[in-house]
DNA sequence: ATGGTAGGAAGCCTA
């Protein structure tokens, strides 16, 4: 059976409401898993996802920053979430669903943006990025690959050189320093994850998920970097059945900064 | 090389 899954950093789920709500009437995933919802769970929007088929909602928010929930057709066998760096972050979620292969386990991560400067010794944000980057290698290392697990969501890394409008230009920025992609490309090889995104669009196209707001022309100017990431554990490969990266949301009035990315496995 | 925009909370922080 196909499961779709999307990934949305939606910068205040309450603000951009009607723009998930035409999200979700025209792209249908099963499950669609937001970042950055700046929204206490007391606020949560639950009833209008409710209304448009979405019964299950796990929400783990906080006010005014941060924030990730799961919204799905499909009910929850399990919600967990974990508090990397012990900083009271809403910064993680997980669930699990029923699948073909069993119980399959669904991570929702927004990973720490990192501020400006890349010197964790000068720049407390990266200093936090790099701990949280190094807490998850542990983490996923220690099992979440025995598994069947997807990770999910705005990892705020752009790891390969056509994942940035320019690599040379960006070799300075946090997203895509070294330090950075090296972390990220070995948390990804320490579990065997695989790059869903990449499965479909070969590494040597450009391929982006974000596009800042400090743009005179976003679209013409085109710098993106992807930062939102579908992760598969090995036991889905064979099962990936496509990708799509809708970047006309980008376009969309009063938009995120982040576009949906949708993945469909045969599970 | 610089500064540009956005959201939430509340008189600045994070991105």
């Amino acid at each position: 059976m196909p499961l779709a899954i999307t990934t949305w950093n939606i910068n205040s789920v309450r603000l951009r409401l009607p723009l998930v709500e035409r999200y979700l009437e025209e792209h249908a995933p099963d499950v669609l898993c937001l970042q950055e919802t700046k929204c206490p769970d007391g606020s949560f929007p639950t009833a209008a996802f409710r209304r448009l088929g979405y019964e299950h909602v796990a929400i783990h928010g906080q006010k005014g920053y941060h924030g990730v929930a799961i919204v799905s057709k499909r009910p929850f066998a399990s919600v967990d979430k974990r508090d990397f760096c012990e900083k009271g972050d809403a910064r993680h979620l997980a669930v699990t669903l029923d699948s073909a292969l069993g119980p399959l386990e669904l991570h929702d991560f927004y990973i720490p943006a990192g501020g400006d400067e890349p010197d964790p010794v000068a720049n407390d944000k990266f200093a936090h990025k790099l701990a949280f980057l190094a807490e998850l290698k542990t983490w996923l290392g220690s099992g979440a690959t025995v598994r069947p697990s997807i990770v999910v969501g705005d990892l705020n890394i752009a790891p390969l050189t056509q994942d940035v409008w320019s690599h040379k230009a960006l070799l300075k920025v946090v997203s895509h320093t070294p330090i950075e992609t090296e972390a990220f490309e070995s948390i990804r090889n320490g579990g065997a994850w695989i790059d869903v995104m990449r499965r479909f669009v070969p590494e040597t196209e450009k391929l982006y998920t974000w596009w800042s707001y400090r743009a005179a022309d976003w679209s013409a100017a085109d710098k993106g970097r992807r930062l939102d990431h579908v992760w598969a554990s090995p036991h889905l490969d064979g099962r990936l059945l496509g990708v799509e990266v809708l970047r006309e949301a980008r376009g969309w009035e009063r938009p995120s900064d982040h576009v949906p990315v949708k993945a469909v496995f045969d599970v």
